[in-house]
DNA sequence: CTCTTTCGTACTTTCATATGTTACATTTCA
DNA sequence: TGAAATGTAACATATGAAAGTACGAAAGAG
């Protein structure tokens, strides 16, 4: 099953763009990322109805941010791309008669929330900027050794 | 993405399989899971490798239990049926030479890992035998109101 | 005004993988 | 020996993310 890796590239973006004055095209987005302009706008599209990003069309035109990265924390961008399914594994689809599995997929659901509970607390806990702080951190320490 | 079953219906057939006195065959269990013969012995497979369960060949023959639910937990399992990914989100695949990117995936890994750790201990925490309590009890109500 | 750049979006194709199916070998017992 | 089972390999199907294609619309450059 691949995983969806669209939070973790929309982060990557975020960071990208806050350091890069100007603006991005999805053509230079999606050679960052190592995809296609396409997705890049595709997912994107969910960030600017948040309001999170801008985009301008026409010649000259492309992505910029449109609010500090210290405002966006990662639970923003999960909602942003549509809050997609956090778990691989889970119940069956459709809802059984049988009592014992109800009783099974209880117990897991439970689990599985507990677990999504913190996730998403975790998620809401960091913003983008301390994702970016990280980087610089980790970049002074890089070319400090270099 | 389709969300893997395989912990849902092996906890569902273990129940069953306690409270059922006889052998069962691959058959029979599938037609209770709604699935196949073949998907039942696949999935089954891994269970028999652990010893929680036990096949005979032949005619006659089929599944039983090797083990008290009371000591198989919800962990043990899950490890049984290969420990499957639990996520459905993620950072892409490969290793990125990208240091923001980096900076991105070791936050999100972080925020997985935990939800994952506390994940993985509740489904210690839970034998199979606790969710047949739970059905017994839905079921005491089910037939007292009836 | 027209041409180029760039986003917006619908449609199609690709890919991974859980699930389903078929086929056949093997075991066990009547 | 034949029927009832499991064991397993090989092949088919379905789902959903991702990638790719096509074309329309907007906006500035010349």
């Amino acid at each position: 099953m691949r995983r969806d890796s669209r939070l973790s590239r929309m982060l990557h973006v975020l960071i990208h763009m806050d350091r890069h004055y100007k603006r991005a095209t999805s053509d230079t987005i999606a050679q960052m990322l190592g995809t296609n302009a396409v997705v890049v706008r595709r997912t994107m599209a969910g960030l600017r109805k948040q309001g999170y990003v801008h985009s301008e069309q026409g010649h000259g035109g492309g992505w910029e941010l449109a609010r500090a990265l210290t405002d966006i924390s990662l639970f923003d961008v999960y909602q942003a791309i549509g809050a997609p399914p956090l778990f691989a594994i889970g119940p069956s689809v459709e809802q059984s008669e049988c009592l014992v599995e109800q009783a099974v997929d209880a117990r897991l659901n439970d689990a599985l929330q507990e677990a999504e509970t913190l996730l998403l607390e975790r998620f809401r806990s960091v913003t983008v900027a301390d994702i970016a702080q990280d980087f610089d951190a980790c970049f002074a320490e890089h070319t400090h050794h270099a």
